[in-house]
RNA sequence: GCGAGCGUGGCGGAAUGGUAGACGCACUGGACUUAAAAUCCAGAGUCCGAUAAGGACGUGGGGGUUCAAGUCCCCCCGCUCGUACCA
C-alpha cells in the first residue's frame, strides 16, 4: 500500500475532532501548560509564515501533551486593521464581509495542517463579542487616570481626506492619491505606558525564558537614562528654556541652546515672527518617522533670544529652533556641546557656531567617550562620572538644576481615525466634556451600513451613528469617532483564550489556572512593539484590580523568516518559482523557454512573487511532509530557506518511513524485549536511548532541526538493523514504535496511521506517553579522544571512559603520528579526561 | 542615523573554548530496470599526494587573548529585523 497523505490526514483529522482530544478543561490534577502561537491577522490566506509558526507551536503542544501536560493551544484571529479597509475601498465591499471571508479561507487551510487547537476557544477580535471587553477596560483605564487625550502632529492626506499611517505615505506623499502629506494637529487618546516604564525595565530581568536580544532590545527602547535638567533664564525676558543633558558634565563645551519645533517658547516665538513660523511649519511637514529625522539634513533657526552661561559669567548662547529636536524626548531642549556630541558638532559646522572641547582626547573630534576635563573651572581634571557628579551638585547649588531621569518610551497613542477598530466608549457634549459612556450602555458597536465613497473616517460621515444623547444632561452630544489602534486587541488576546464565559473577559479561576503562556512563539519582528504593549497592558490591568498578574509570557522563542530566491524575467518582471525551471544550473521560464535571471534569497513576499502556496505543498505532498520540512532545515530563531529538494528530502524520508514499518508489519506482535540481549540489541536500544535523550533535549532547547537529525539516525540505524530471530524482531518493534512516538509531535498524521498499522496498543499515539529515558542502555563505555601536537590533531585514540591521565598520555604517547611531530619530550602536556589530550612542544 | 541579530562545503545546517562540517539536500559512481522514475549500496570541504598513508589550507575580512578559537575580545564589510499610525 503506498502513502497517501490526502486520505490518512483527513481521516484523522476527523477522529481527532470526533472525539475531541484537544479540547482544553481545568484540570488540578495536572500540571498545565498553555502554548500560543501569535494570532494571524486574515489577510486572506496563510503564508509560509504561518506554516513555520503554527508548525512550530503545535510541535511543543503535542510534545507536552504527550509528557503528561494539561495542555492549552488555542487560535483565533487578530482581526481589526488597515488592510481591510483598503480592500473595502479597492473592491467595493465592506471590511466585515472581507474580514470573515478570508477567516473561513484561512481556518481551513489550518485545518488541514492538522494543528492540535482548541477550536471552541476561536474568536475573532473584531466581533463585538470580543471588543466589547476592551471599552470597559478603557474606561477602567480613563477612571484610573491611565487613558487620556493630547494633541499629536498626524499625517494629512488632503485629497482623501483622511489621516495616513506611516505607511501609507511614500516619499512624503499619499500612497493612493500621491498628494503631498501634510502635518495636521489632531487629539487622541493615550495610554500611560511612561508611568509603568521602570517596573516594564525591572521586570525584564526576570524574564528568564525570554531570548536576551529581545530583553535587550526592550531595555534599549525604554531608554532610562540619568542626566540633569538645567534651567537657562532668557536674557531681556522673563521666559525660562529648561534643558535635559545626559552630560551635564560638558556644560563648559555648550555654546548654543537648541529647543524642539514643537516646544512652547518656538510657538510663542512663532506667533510674532513670521520666519519663525515658516521654520516651524516646514519642520513640522518633515517626516516624524524617527529615521527620516536622523538621517535628515539639520537645520536651525536664529531666535534672536539669548541665555547666559551659568558658570561662564558674560557668555550668552543663542537659541535655535532645530529640527532634531524631539519634543517628546527630555524637556525638548538641550544645550549643544559640539566638541562632543556628533549632531550638536554637525549643527555647529553648519551655522558656524564656536566648538570647544572639555575633555581631553588624541581622537578627532567630536569626542564622545570618558576622559578628563579641560577648560572646565571646577570640573579640570575630573573624568565623565566624577564631573558629571559635581557639575549636578553645583547646578543645584545654584538652584538652577537637578539630576532628572528620563525614558526615551513615549505614552501609547492608541487613536486611530479609522473605521475598523474598537469605538472608543466617550462622549463629547458642549456642556459636560468627554463623557465617558455609562458601563450599562457598552457595547458602542460598529455600525454596519457605512460606505468608503465619502472621504476621511465613515464613522465621521455616518448619518447617525455619531449623534447620541449626553449620559449626563441629556442634551445632545456625540460619539468618539476615533478607534483603537490594533495592538490593543493584541495586548490582552492571550487572557481571553483562557475564558470561555461570553459575559466575562475572563475569570479568577480560569485566570489564574492558565496564566500565564508558558511558551509563546512569534515572529521576531514583534519583539519590542506587540510584546511591551501586552507587559503593560497586563501591568494596567492589574492597576485597574482587574487581574493580578505582570508578566502574560513565560517563555518566549522567535522565529525568523521563510524566504525563497527570487526571479526576474528579461523585462525585469518578477516571476514567481512555479513559472521557472532549473536544467543543468540555469534558469529557463516554464513556458516561454527564456532564460530567467536568479535573484537574491530574500524573505517571502508577494511583491517580489517569490511565494510558494502552502496550499499547493499540502495539496502535493500532504501537510506532514511540509511540516516536517518546515522543522527539518533551520533551527526555529533563524531565517530559513524554502526549497523545492528540501521538501523532496522530507517527502521521502516519510515514504522511507511509511514503507519500512509496511513491511515490518507482516512480522509483528513481538510485544516484550528479550531477557538477554545481544551485543547488536543492545547496541540499537543504546542508539534508541540516545535518541530520546537528544530529541527530548532539543526540544527543550528549541532546536528541532537537530531533533529531526537524530530520528533520522535513529532510522538509519533500525532500517540498517539485520534482523536474525524473533528476538532481533521484538527489539526492532520496541525501537520503532519509540520512534513513532518520537516523531508523533512532528507529523502526527502518518505517525497515528503506522501506529493504529503496527502497534497492539489501542489507544491513539496522540494520547501516548513520551518515551522515558533507560539508564540501562547507556552507550559503551569506550570513547575516542583526539591527541594534538600545538593543538593541531594528528591522532586519535579509543580508550576506556574515565581513564587516569598518565594512561591517557601512555596511550597518547603509542601514537606514530604523534611522536613524529613531538620529535623530542614536550614542554608542557594538557590532558583532560574523558576529553582531549594536548603536547605542547 | 540609532538599537538588535546573523555570516560555517555547491546548498540548509551541526559543533558545553577541546576531532570543524553531525543529519539532510544537490552531486558522482554502482546495483535493480528494456529504459526512466522510485528504491538500495558506496563516495565526497578545497588543494598536494597514488584513488593510500599522511600533509597544507579552511567557519565574511583584519588583528588579539589562549596549550587550544566557528565559539571570547577589538576593528571593518555584508545582510536581516525594529525604529512608535503595517500587522
Amino acid at each position: 500500500m503506498k502513502y497517501n497523505p490526502s486520505l490518512i490526514e483527513k481521516k484523522w483529522q476527523k477522529k481527532w475532532d470526533d472525539l475531541n482530544i484537544f479540547k482544553a478543561e481545568i484540570d488540578y490534577k495536572k500540571p498545565k501548560y498553555y502554548v500560543l502561537e501569535m494570532f494571524p491577522y486574515p489577510s486572506g490566506a496563510i503564508h509560509m509564515g504561518h506554516v513555520r509558526n503554527y508548525t512550530l507551536g503545535d510541535l511543543i503542544a503535542r510534545y507536552k501533551k504527550a509528557q503528561g501536560f494539561n495542555v492549552l493551544h488555542p487560535m483565533g484571529w487578530d482581526a481589526f486593521g488597515l488592510p481591510a479597509e483598503n480592500a473595502a475601498i479597492e473592491n467595493n465591499t465592506l471590511p466585515s464581509k472581507w474580514t470573515y471571508s478570508n477567516i473561513e479561507t484561512m481556518k481551513n487551510q489550518l485545518k488541514q495542517m492538522g494543528l492540535s487547537y482548541d477550536w471552541e476557544r476561536e474568536f475573532a477580535t473584531c466581533s463585538p463579542d470580543y471588543y466589547k471587553f476592551e471599552q470597559k477596560m478603557f474606561l477602567d483605564f480613563y477612571k484610573a487616570g491611565i487613558a487620556y487625550k493630547k494633541e499629536t502632529l498626524v499625517n494629512w492626506d488632503p485629497v482623501e481626506q483622511t489621516v495616513l499611517a506611516n505607511e501609507q505615505v511614500v516619499d512624503g506623499r499619499g500612497w493612493r492619491s500621491g498628494a503631498e502629506v501634510e502635518k495636521k494637529k489632531m487629539k487622541g487618546w493615550f495610554l500611560k505606558i511612561s508611568d509603568f516604564a521602570e517596573d516594564l525595565l525591572n521586570e525584564i530581568d526576570n524574564l528568564k525564558e525570554w531570548p536576551d536580544r529581545v530583553k535587550t532590545m526592550q531595555r534599549n527602547w525604554i531608554g532610562k537614562s540619568n542626566g540633569a535638567t538645567i534651567n537657562f533664564s532668557i536674557n531681556n525676558s522673563d521666559d525660562k528654556v529648561e534643558i535635559y543633558t545626559t552630560r551635564p558634565d560638558t556644560i563648559f563645551g555648550a555654546t548654543f541652546i537648541a529647543i524642539s519645533p514643537q516646544h512652547l517658547l518656538s510657538l510663542k516665538i512663532a506667533q510674532k515672527n513670521n520666519q519663525a513660523k515658516d521654520f516651524v511649519k516646514f519642520c513640522e511637514n518633515q517626516s516624524n518617522k524617527e529615521v527620516d529625522i536622523e538621517k535628515a539634513d539639520k537645520f536651525g533657526f536664529e531666535t534672536g533670544l539669548t541665555v547666559t552661561h551659568p558658570f561662564k559669567k558674560g557668555i550668552n548662547l543663542k537659541i535655535y529652533i532645530a529640527n532634531f529636536i524631539l519634543m517628546d524626548y527630555g524637556t525638548g531642549a538641550i544645550f549643544g556641546c559640539p566638541a562632543h556630541d556628533q549632531r550638536d558638532y554637525d549643527f555647529a559646522n553648519k551655522y558656524s557656531i564656536e566648538i570647544i572641547p572639555v575633555i581631553e582626547s588624541k581622537d578627532n573630534l567630536p569626542y564622545t567617550g570618558d576622559g578628563l576635563h579641560i577648560n572646565s573651572d571646577f570640573l579640570n581634571g575630573l573624568n565623565t562620572q566624577e564631573a558629571i557628579n559635581l557639575s549636578i551638585k553645583k547646578l543645584k547649588k545654584l538652584g538652577i538644576g537637578k539630576e532628572t531621569i528620563t525614558y526615551r518610551i513615549r505614552d501609547w497613542g492608541v487613536s486611530r481615525q479609522r473605521y475598523w477598530g474598537c469605538p472608543i466608549p466617550i462622549i463629547f457634549c458642549d456642556n459636560c466634556g468627554e463623557v465617558p459612556i455609562p458601563e450599562a450602555e457598552l457595547p458602542i458597536n460598529l455600525p454596519e451600513d457605512i460606505n468608503f465613497d465619502m472621504k476621511g473616517n465613515p464613522l465621521v460621515s455616518h448619518p447617525t451613528w455619531k449623534n447620541t444623547k449626553c449620559p449626563k444632561c441629556n442634551n445632545n452630544a456625540t460619539r468618539e469617532t476615533d478607534t483603537f489602534d490594533t495592538f490593543f486587541e493584541s495586548s490582552w488576546y492571550f487572557a481571553r483564550f483562557t475564558e470561555l464565559n461570553p459575559s466575562k473577559p475572563f475569570t479568577n479561576e480560569a485566570f489564574k489556572y492558565w496564566m500565564p503562556v508558558d511558551q509563546y512563539i512569534g515572529g521576531v519582528e514583534h519583539a519590542v512593539m506587540h510584546l511591551l504593549y501586552s507587559r503593560f497592558f497586563m501591568r494596567a490591568l492589574k492597576f485597574v484590580k482587574s487581574i493580578d498578574l505582570k508578566e502574560p509570557f513565560n517563555s518566549l522563542q522567535t522565529q525568523g523568516m521563510v524566504c525563497h530566491q527570487t526571479f526576474k524575467d528579461r523585462k525585469e518582471k518578477w516571476l514567481f518559482p512555479n513559472e521557472v525551471i532549473k536544467e543543468n544550473n540555469t534558469f529557463f521560464h516554464v513556458d516561454t523557454k527564456e532564460k530567467v535571471i536568479a535573484g537574491r534569497i530574500e524573505k517571502m513576499s508577494k511583491s517580489k512573487k517569490n511565494v510558494v502556496d502552502p496550499q499547493q505543498i499540502i495539496q502535493n505532498f500532504g501537510a506532514d511532509t511540509a511540516r516536517f520540512f518546515m522543522l527539518s532545515d533551520s533551527p526555529p530563531n533563524r531565517d530559513m530557506e524554502w526549497s523545492d529538494s528540501g521538501i523532496e528530502g522530507s517527502w521521502r524520508f516519510l515514504n522511507r518511513l511509511w514503507n519500512f514499518i509496511n513491511n515490518l508489519e507482516k512480522e509483528k506482535s513481538h510485544k516484550n524485549l528479550p531477557i538477554n540481549l545481544s551485543e547488536s540489541q543492545k547496541n540499537l536500544l543504546a542508539t534508541l536511548n540516545n535518541t530520546v535523550k537528544e530529541v527530548t533535549k532539543s526540544i527543550d532547547d528549541f532546536h528541532f532541526n537537530i531533533a529531526v537529525a537524530s530520528i533520522r539516525s535513529l532510522f538509519n540505524a533500525l532500517t540498517s538493523y539485520e534482523i536474525l530471530n524473533n528476538n532481533d524482531k521484538s527489539v526492532v518493534s520496541y525501537t520503532t514504535k519509540k520512534l513513532l512516538i518520537l516523531i508523533n509531535p512532528m507529523v502526527p498524521h502518518i505517525a497515528e496511521e503506522l501506529w493504529e498499522k503496527f502497534s497492539e496498543n489501542k489507544n491513539m499515539i496522540s494520547v501516548e506517553r513520551w518515551p522515558v529515558i533507560n539508564t540501562n542502555y547507556e552507550e559503551t563505555n569506550k570513547i575516542k579522544i583526539p591527541v594534538q601536537v600545538n593543538g593541531r590533531m594528528r591522532a586519535i585514540i579509543e580508550v576506556q571512559t574515565n581513564l587516569s591521565e598518565d594512561d591517557l598520555e601512555k596511550t597518547a604517547l603509542n601514537e606514530k603520528n604523534v611522536l613524529k611531530f613531538l620529535n623530542g619530550t614536550p614542554k608542557k602536556v594538557i590532558i583532560i579526561p574523558n576529553r582531549i589530550v594536548n603536547f605542547v612542544i
